[in-house]
DNA sequence: CATGAATGAGAATTCATTCAT
DNA sequence: TATGAATGAATTCTCATTCAT
C-alpha cells in the first residue's frame, strides 16, 4: 500500500512502508545485485539499522519487495477483465478492454517490474513463478472463463478457451512489450500507436475466435 | 562459430574464443555483476592476465560476449525465413517454419540469453537495443517481406506486413517464451507441446491474414 | 545474592539485579566481545536505555558483573574451609571437606565462570588479579592456616603451610577442572568420579603431609 | 616479512607460513572475536585477499592456527618422559623431569595459548577437545606408561597408574600455571621458583606413591 | 521507563584490476 | 603467458551508544 498522507498507521509502520518504497524504486533502478542496502536507506529516509531490523536482509526485503508487487499484479489481473462476459456489442467491448488492458500494462513501471523479475528469476526462481503465477497465469485464467461464457453464448468459437485468452493477451501486448523490455524505453507508448495495437489484435482475434 | 578481430587459428585467435565461450557462460550463470573474471579465467582455462590482455575490461569483455551474441541471432533471425515466399501449399509451409521456429527461439540456450539481455538492458541499453534489432526486429523485417510478396501474389491479405509479421512471431512464440522466461525454466519444452502452439499459431494467422 | 549500591527492595534496585543477573548469563555464553547489549536488555526485561542508566558502558557492566561474581567467590573460599582446625579424625574431615570442595567448585556454572575469567583476563587483567586474588589465594590462605594450626597440633608436617594448600586443593581439582576447562563441558561430574578425586587426592597429601 | 632465512618452501608456502605465525601472535593477543583479519594481514606483511586465498574463512584460519599448535603440543607431549622408565635413581630423575617440565609448560608463549584455548573452548569445542587430547591427556598416558613400569620393577607404589601420572603432573604445574592463567602474566617465572615448585611436587609424589 | 530509530564506526568478505616473477 | 600476490574500494551486516517520543 503506497502511501502520501501523514499518518497511515503506527511510526513503525509508515518507516517500513517508506524502506519498501524506496526498495522498490532502487531494485527496479539497479536490479537486486546491484543494489545497496545504503541506497535503500538513503532513499527511505532511514538508517540502515532500521532498514535491518525491519527485513533483517537484502534477500529478505528484496523477497517483501516483490511479494508486495505480486499483490499488485493479483489485483490488476483481477479487475479489468470482469465487464464482457454479458456484452452484446462484442467487438466494441473487446477493442475497449484491450486498449484499457494494453495501457495498463505497457505502463513503465509495470515494464521496470517486469525486466527486474525477469533479470532475477534465476535467482530467485520462486518468486518470479509466484509473479507469473499472480499475474499473466491469473489474467489468462480469468479471460479464459469470459471466453468460455461467451462460446457458450454462441458469440465465440473458442474450443480451448485458455489458449485463446493466451493469442488475445500476447496479441495485444506483444510487440509494445517486447520493444519497451529490451530497449530500456522508459517512458509510455503514445495512445495512438497503443490503441492501434490493441485494435489490430482485437481484430485478429475475432477473425480467428469470432462465431 | 563466429570470429571476432584476429585470425582465426592463430594460437591467441583460439584463446580469444575460449575465453568469450567461457565469458559467455558465466554470464549467462550469474548475470553481469554476479559474474567474476576469476571465474571466466579458471573456465577458459587461461590467466586473468591474458584475459585482460584480450578485452582490456569486464565491461568491454561483456560488449564483445554479447555482439558474438547479436551475430547469432542475425545469422538465425535471417536463415529460417528465406523459403516460403515462393509457397505452392502456404499452410504447409507455413506450419513448418512455425515449428522450426518455434523449436529454435525456445531452446535453453537462447532463453537464458534473452533473460540476460533483458537483465542487464538498464546497464547497456546500447547492446540490449543492437541484440533486438539484429534479432526480433530483423526477424520481423525479412518475415514482412515474405508476408508482402505472399500478399502481392494474393495468398495473403496484409496492408500492413510488417505488423502481420509481428502478430504471427508472437503467436508463434509468446506463450513458451513468457512461461520459460518468467519460470526460470531451463529445459527445453516437449515438441509435442511446441508443435501444438506452432500449429495454433498459424491457424489463427492464417484465420486473420488468409485470402 | 549480593546486592551492591540500591538498597536490596527498591524497585530500581530489583531492576539492576536483574540487568546484572541476565549480563551475566550473557557474558557466560557469548564472552565479553561477544555479547550484546541488546541481549542483556532484552534477556533482563529491561530497555536498553535502563542498562545504561544503571551501568554506563558495556566495560563497566561486565567490571559489575564479574565483581559481583567476586563476591560470590570471596563468600565461596570462605565458608568451606572453616571446619576441621580443630578436628579429631582429621582422615575423616580431611575426606568430607574434599568431597565437598570439589562438588561446589566443578559446578558448570562455576566452570563457566572460569572460562570466562580466563578467556578476558587479557582484556581485563586487573579484574582476572581480584578474581584470583578473591577466590583461589583466598581460599589457599584461608586453607593454609588451618593446615599450619593442625600442624602446631601435631597432626601434620608442614613447614610451608601455604604451599601444602595449595598441593591439597590442585590435587582435589586440577583433573576435573582441567578437563571440564578444556572440553566445553558443561554438565556436571557424576557424584562418584568426584568422591574418587577428592578421596585420592586426600591419600596423597596425608602421604606427604601427615605427622 | 616474519621469516628470518631465505627460502622454507615455495613462495606461496612461505606465505603461508608468515601468515600463521602472524595469525597465532594476533588471535593470543586478541581472542578469536578481538582478532581482525585487517591485523592479520599487516602483521603477516600480506594483503587481506592473500589471507583470504589461503584460508577461506576467519574460521579456518583459526583452525589452521590451533592445528598447528596442537601438533607442537603433541610433539612436545612425547618428547620429555620418555627417559626415565630404566631410571636407577629415581628421586634423581624424576626431580629432572619435573624441573624441565614446568619450565617448558609455564612458557608465557604456552600460557598465552593456553588461554586462548580455553576462551574459545565454547566456540570451537572440538578444537579445544583435540588440544587436550594431543597434550594433557598424550602427556598423561606416556607418564602413566613409564609410572607403569616403575611400579613393575618395584621402584613405585601405583595401582592406578594414569591418575598417579595426572597427580604428578598437576602438583608440578598446577601452582603457576593457574597464577599464571588468571594473572594474564606474560614474563616467565624465575627459575629458582620453579626449581621448587618441582622439587616439592616430587617430594609430594613420591611420598604417596614412592615404594 | 520503554520503543523505535539514528549515528558512526568497524568487521568480514569479495572484486576488478595491476604488478612481479 | 601463467601464478601469486597486492591495492583499494565496495558491500553486507552488526554493534555500542544516544535521542526523541
Amino acid at each position: 500500500m503506497p502511501n502520501s498522507q501523514p499518518t497511515p498507521g503506527t511510526r513503525s509502520a509508515r518507516k517500513r512502508q517508506a524502506i519498501l518504497d524506496a526498495a522498490l524504486e532502487v531494485f527496479l533502478e539497479h536490479g537486486y545485485v546491484g543494489a545497496g542496502m545504503d541506497q535503500v536507506a538513503v532513499a527511505a529516509g532511514a538508517s540502515k539499522v532500521t532498514v535491518y531490523s525491519h527485513f533483517t536482509d537484502k534477500e529478505r526485503l528484496f523477497v517483501a519487495v516483490i511479494e508486495a508487487a505480486i499483490s499488485e499484479a493479483e489485483a490488476g489481473s483481477r479487475a479489468l477483465v470482469e465487464e464482457f462476459a454479458t456484452s452484446v456489442d462484442l467487438d466494441r467491448d473487446l477493442s475497449r478492454f484491450a486498449r484499457r488492458h494494453i495501457a495498463l500494462v505497457t505502463q513503465p513501471h509495470l515494464v521496470r517490474m517486469r525486466r527486474l523479475i525477469v533479470a532475477e528469476s534465476a535467482r530467485f526462481p520462486d518468486l518470479a513463478r509466484a509473479w507469473h503465477a499472480a499475474g499473466p497465469e491469473r489474467g489468462h485464467a480469468t479471460l479464459a472463463a469470459q471466453i468460455r461464457r461467451l462460446s457458450e453464448r454462441g458469440l465465440l468459437r473458442a474450443p480451448d478457451p485458455l489458449l485463446a485468452a493466451q493469442h488475445l493477451n500476447y496479441l495485444i501486448l506483444s510487440v509494445p512489450l517486447n520493444e519497451a523490455l529490451f530497449t530500456g524505453r522508459d517512458t509510455a507508448f503514445p495512445t495512438r500507436r497503443l490503441n492501434r495495437w490493441a485494435d489490430e489484435a482485437v481484430r485478429v482475434f475475432l477473425a480467428a475466435y469470432g462465431a
